[in-house]
DNA sequence: ACCGGATCCCTTTTT
DNA sequence: GGGATCCGGT
């Protein structure tokens, strides 16, 4: 058998030996935290607690997936798959399900995305009368969701000061209101209705209790009050809650993480184990010392010194280009350049970090073009794409018939002749029932023109076929497709969309779409392949089942400096090193940019061998050219650490020095035709 | 009611 | 660069 502390150092041997009570694995990046939580869950196992009632809770997909994959490793997957491993919201989901009766919702309840939020905020702003104009949206979402982060409902709201919360907590009653008659729920409220769930009742907490024993957490720093809750809850009564964590890593401030449940975690805990790890196992010296510059003045943390045995290792290169083409395109050819130097590195060992999403379009293009394999993390543009959130509002109408948000958006795609006015008579014709329900009643068919009356009966003896089909498990994708066909709106794209090729590309997204059920069947129970389980997993973008082919496996990959959090590549590139893009413009207006140091800290630390760092002169902005001045902590690099390679002509590509020399001339207002 | 065009937002970061 | 939204013509 595995060994399972084979190759864990003392302190690492002392944590994962630990089996009861509490413990906190205080330490900073690359120390081995998760680590520790693989090989304890394996020690576990290995001590003959079942691994059912083992629970491990992530924050990310993205971290999930790694640690099943950690975990297949040492224990196999069938072993494996019997444990839970996954994010809190995914967790949650599951008791939610589970205990529906004691929920507000009813069976088959969707997850609302964040334009459905928009909807039904705007709709219960118009409900009460107010005249917030819309660029309030988001500013009462954020009150809504601060407060439900807090496990406040609107009752208590009310007791809030101010004339916002006055406001506010109107407009959150109402938004609750709407989102449950439509059999819905948003993010917060998965955690919210959880905690709510097990206060009001012990029994179900207790059974819970008794069937998670022991609980182990990743990436502590990043709980919030809800989850802090829910953890105090699930672990009140045997205590065995094993929390891994870094102060220094605490990037997720802005979605309501308190620092201090890690830093005052032996204070709650009184009998709680600490356990500080100090040897850097990832990285060489040269990373880790312009990592620390970045943390080192931070208040309120545990310092930590962090060493390693790697060695000093080769400069961190960073590198001034001209354009975000010629980003892309130096460092499309930078990998091969790396490949060359480095015959170890393959296409998996490399990354592309960036601090926002939308910087990995060019990366895509380039890549394509330099036929160097890619995948994303976590980026939403292929399912933000509107013919493919059409394509899931279609489902989630047969999942959930109350959903009235989904049946609005493609009531109209194709258009059906069923436009404003006739909505109007049927939230008219009744008021307190689904629209879908509506459609379906005799009494308000009768009432239409039958030039309305052919196409919505049409519409709806589709939607009921399809609801019953998708009843049964099975068959995802051949169902869906059908329903696509019949329905009208696999085959709409060439009427909506004058230019060809787009309809045809449109077209082909929702057949990827499609695929893509069909991946996520192929490796469930045929039970398990149902609708509201694969929009489930679609709403929580958990991918952590999926099977990836070789091909797949060894790609390159683009991701977020914050989905990057907890993994590692031999060899990073950090790219669009520039001001108000890292550190962010709005993390600069409010002069508060340690969050942003913590975050390149976090990307630094990511890098074990080659780390690179770019940024461009000038970069396309919402669609114009803006002029960008390199990135403040470029400036706090310590010199001895680093190699700028800016001087040395970096390969730049034609159509780029074009561009910049276009906007040149555009600036200066000479015509260069 | 539909279509096309103009206009106006946006853009952190994730579940 | 792209979506949602509004407006005016058909
Ligand atoms: N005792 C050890 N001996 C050799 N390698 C180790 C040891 N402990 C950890 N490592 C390696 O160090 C690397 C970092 O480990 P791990 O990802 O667990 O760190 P972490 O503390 O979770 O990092 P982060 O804070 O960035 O998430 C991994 O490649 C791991 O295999």
């Amino acid at each position: 058998m595995y060994n399972i502390l084979e190759g864990l150092n003392p302190s690492q041997k002392e944590a994962v030996e630990i089996i009861n009570g509490p413990l906190l694995v205080l330490a900073g990046a690359g120390t081995g935290k998760t680590k520790v939580i693989t090989h304890r869950i394996a020690n576990l196992i290995k001590n003959w607690i079942a691994p059912d009632s083992i629970l491990g809770l992530t924050f990310t997909n993205r971290a999930a997936r790694e640690m099943k994959e950690r975990i297949k490793l040492i224990l196999g997957s069938d072993c494996a798959s019997k444990l839970f491993l996954g994010t809190f919201h995914a967790f949650c989901m599951k008791i939610l399900r589970a205990e529906v009766e004691k929920t507000p919702l009813h069976r088959n309840f969707t997850i609302a995305d964040d334009q459905d939020q928009k909807g039904i905020l705007k709709l219960a702003i118009a409900e009460l009368k107010l005249k917030e104009d819309d660029t309030d949206i988001n500013l009462f979402l954020s009150y809504i969701g601060k407060a439900k982060q807090e496990l406040k409902f609107p009752e208590q709201c009310k007791a809030n000061q101010g004339y916002m919360w006055a406001i506010a907590s109107r407009i959150y009653e109402k938004y609750q209101e709407i989102l449950i008659a439509q059999n819905m729920l948003d993010f917060d409220d998965i955690l919210m209705y959880t905690v709510d769930l097990w206060q009001k009742n012990p029994e179900i907490l207790s059974k819970y209790q008794e069937k998670y024993k022991y609980i182990l957490i990743d990436e502590f720093q990043d709980t919030n009050y809800a989850q802090f809750k829910l953890i105090e809850l699930l672990a009140e009564k045997y205590k065995n809650l094993c929390v891994v964590g870094d102060d220094d890593q605490s990037i997720y401030g802005w979605r309501g993480a308190v620092v201090e449940n890690i830093l005052k975690f032996p204070n709650r805990y009184q009998n709680c184990r600490v356990v500080k790890l100090e040897q850097n196992y990832r990285s060489t010296n040269n990373i880790l010392e312009a990592a620390n510059v970045f943390i080192s003045g931070n208040k309120q943390r545990h310092s930590k010194k962090l060493w390693s045995e790697n060695g000093v290792g080769a400069k961190i290169k960073t590198i001034s280009l001209q354009t975000d083409k010629s980003e892309a395109f130096y460092i499309a050819n930078q990998i091969r350049k790396v490949q060359y130097e480095y015959p170890e590195i393959r296409f998996r060992d490399i990354a592309i970090l960036y601090r926002s999403n939308h910087q990995s379009r060019l990366f895509e293009e380039q890549f394509r073009m330099n036929k160097i394999p890619y995948r994303i993390v976590g980026s939403n543009s292929f399912y933000d794409r509107k013919e493919v959130r059409d394509a899931v509002a279609y489902l989630k109408l047969l999942s959930n018939p109350s959903d009235d948000q989904s049946l609005l958006r493609i009531l109209g795609v194709p258009s059906r002749n069923l436009g404003l006015k006739f909505l109007e008579s049927a939230r008219t014709f009744d008021k307190n029932s689904a629209l879908l329900k509506t459609f379906n009643n005799i009494s308000f068919l009768d009432t239409l023109s039958p030039k309305q009356k052919t196409p919505l009966s049409a519409f709806t003896s589709s939607i009921n076929k399809y609801t019953a089909f998708f009843a049964e498990s099975g068959d995802l994708p051949g169902k869906t497709r059908a329903y696509f066909e019949e329905i009208g709106y696999l085959n709409c794209f060439q009427k909506i969309y004058k230019n060809i090729d787009e309809a045809e590309d449109r077209r082909e997204n929702v057949i990827e779409f499609i695929n893509a059920m069909g991946q996520f069947e192929e490796n469930k129970v045929p039970e398990e392949a149902t609708l509201t389980n694969f929009l489930e997993s679609f709403s929580l973008s958990d991918d952590s089942d999926k099977v990836e082919g070789e091909e797949e496996k060894n790609s390159v990959t683009l991701l977020t400096v914050h989905s990057a959090k907890g993994l590692e590549f031999p060899c990073v590139f950090l790219v669009g090193m520039e001001q108000n893009l890292f550190p962010h413009s709005r993390a600069l207006e409010e002069r508060d940019t340690d969050e942003e140091r913590r975050l390149f800290y976090v990307a630094i630390t990511r890098a074990k061998k080659l780390l690179y760092m770019t940024n461009a002169g000038s970069r396309m902005k919402y669609g114009s050219q803006s002029y960008q001045m390199p990135s403040e902590f470029l400036a706090e690099l310590p010199e001895n650490v680093i190699e700028d390679l800016s001087a040395n002509k970096a390969p730049v590509e034609e159509s780029s020095i074009n561009d910049a020399f276009k906007n040149f001339y555009k600036q200066f207002g000479i015509n260069n035709k």
